[in-house]
DNA sequence: GTGAAAGCGCTAACAC
DNA sequence: GTGTTAGCGCTTTCAC
């Protein structure tokens, strides 16, 4: 018979030992300083855990006299309820577990603001549905590994941010029965459920855009190995064929989300002299890099060289000079992933969503 | 006798209702797909509940070719074990919970990169010690709510990052024994743990820096009713008493976070014509706002006016032109946050903790 | 080396 | 209206 290390007598938290020395916690099981639990309150109350249990639960089983007094108690003592034993119990679970990828690579924090005002945007979907938030970062390269706080019961479903190269990864949980929502671009025999802008459409808006405002030769920057990426270049070829002109393959230029490169890049695209006279960047982030860099070498933006970016974060309009871009439905992005786990945990199957994306014309460009 | 409704057959997963349809999960107890769980496993290698248990946790006492054969099955159904249920009997929690105070009157997300970083930082620190993280917003009015995770069982202990006002309810729950430390100022009378820059030092930097590059009139902007804030104008005025000279009271504009607010402001300063040569901005943000406002209105940045931020997110480095700026030692932070409070857990007493600050200097200045 | 059984903090039949 | 009891998924003593 099992009998863990109960201290029967009602303990008076552990003494904290002293010293404003530092750490040392290593990786011993975190301990927890009492807190208060139900069977406190039942003894104090002199009633049984189970009316404490129905009084919390505001059932109308029990007496309003009896409600009350445990419910004064539980106030005064500054109760809650334990969490996860009322989940282990119920086998219910309001966590959503958010992933966000990460590039080991670069260990690149989720240092973009786009992806801070899309967790924001998470967060405010989550808390109005009263859900919490457990956020993770994982291995770009094992989105897989995005599964565990559901096997571990920790979440309910998870919600993946952030790009990323693995399909098959995430359709292969999806045929296990993890219940997941992606941000991200919608491919081709996509088995799991995805949100995200349409970008296509957007790449074209912002091309488009930059040709009627007189622009000839239209660079793109990004790194198309990215889905979502990539189809941003694809609406950068579409608007060409749909003003009837040639997409100039030179003119794409692929460069990865890192200040040092993109710098680099415009740097060497202007000391080869390779002429264009407008920039459409992958990320408002990005644009600013370019901006900067080309007026460091005397370029004048918009006056030389038009650019547009992408996202619409809140520093685009505040830059010098404000930044024309395609906005994505930041707000929007949160409701929709976060309903869409919650309609796959109610059974239902869920196709992928499309935002719409808008141009907003600022001086940029 | 309760007896949950348990289908004793394996089931096999709820079966998908159809539809595409949307949402309308409401508010129902989140339900969860069928997990794998210890007695699958136990039935499948045939041998018991508590086997199971040992082998998966490196037992010396079961049989290496049982611990094989389980392990083996586990990895195979992708098992994993759950941790509620683990935490529950063991009466251990690896998770922490970070709480972001927000602003309800300016429904004000984080939108601060520092703040994205910091949590960045964190998420790394809590990581790389197998602790998991739970976001939480709070109401900054409310910030004794920041103590729920911990009431509630679902975190170890609180981590409280971003600005606030509430001292005496920081102080009220350090008395009740929640285990917590807060990214932030030094106050007197604390009895809670913190971890914050040293704003004085940090502002009496930074002024000083301006000084020395020949200004004579420096503004300070920024709300100095957040406690970090106001210490980095005490800062400022500290340079002034040891360049010896007054610190013009009219040169403290308190300005709240919000791009519309600071550009008014700087507006209504060039209208009034007040005198200055030089602009000390509480963040990094703040100074963008400020020098594309001066520059939309004809003054030169650093030519006529030089500025200096305070935070060193990695845009300040790629604006135009690039930031100068006291630099918070932002993966430092995250450690400290996370070794204080798990001092905190070991039952130390921990004291307030000073980051060293750093001058970048840049362009802007 | 393995299993039976008790119990972590809670809820919900069921009995009174 | 309230108490008793079993059990959520796990770990661990105790017995064999």
């Amino acid at each position: 018979m099992a009998r863990p290390p109960k201290t029967s007598t009602p303990s008076p938290a552990p003494t904290p030992s002293s010293a404003t020395g530092k750490g040392g916690a290593g990786t011993a099981p975190l301990a927890r300083p009492s807190r208060v639990q139900m069977s406190d309150i039942a003894r104090l109350a002199g009633v049984s855990v189970s009316t404490v249990s129905r009084a919390l639960s505001d059932s109308s089983l029990v007496n309003p006299e009896t409600r009350a007094r445990v419910a004064e108690l539980a106030r005064s003592l500054n109760y809650s309820i334990n969490i996860g034993a009322q989940n282990l119990r119920l086998k219910q679970n309001r966590t959503v577990a958010v992933i966000v990828p990460y590039d080991p690579a670069t260990r690149q924090h989720l240092s973009d603001p786009f992806f801070l005002s899309l967790l924001g945007s998470l967060a405010d979907a989550l808390t109005d549905r009263g859900l919490d938030m457990l956020i993770t970062r994982v291995d770009a390269g094992h989105l897989d590994e995005a599964a565990r706080p559901w096997r571990t019961g920790q979440a309910a479903g998870v919600v993946l941010v952030g790009q990323w190269h693995h399909h098959d990864q995430l359709n292969a949980m999806a045929v296990q029965g993890v219940p997941f929502v992606v941000w991200g671009a919608q491919l081709p025999q996509q088995l799991y459920a995805t949100v995200g802008s349409d970008n296509i459409a957007g790449g074209e808006l912002a091309t488009a855009h930059l040709f009627e405002r007189g622009a000839q030769r239209v660079l793109f920057m990004g790194d198309p190995d990215l889905p979502e990426i990539g189809q941003r270049q694809q609406g950068w070829e579409r608007a060409h064929a749909r003003a009837g002109r040639m997409a100039d393959p030179t003119l794409a230029r692929k460069v990865p989300f890192v200040a040092e490169a993109i710098r680099a890049e415009v740097e060497s695209l202007l000391r080869q002299k390779l002429a264009f006279d407008a920039v459409f960047c992958a990320s408002d982030l990005m644009a600013m890099t370019v901006i900067g860099t080309l007026r460091r070498h005397g370029r004048r933006v918009p006056e030389d060289v038009r650019v547009v970016g992408y996202d619409d974060i809140a520093l685009a309009a505040n830059f010098e000079p404000p930044i024309s871009t395609v906005r994505q439905p930041i707000s929007e992005a949160g409701e929709l992933l976060v309903e869409g786990l919650l309609a796959q945990l109610a059974g239902e199957r869920v196709g992928p969503r499309l935002l719409r994306t808008e141009l907003v014309a600022r001086q940029s460009s």
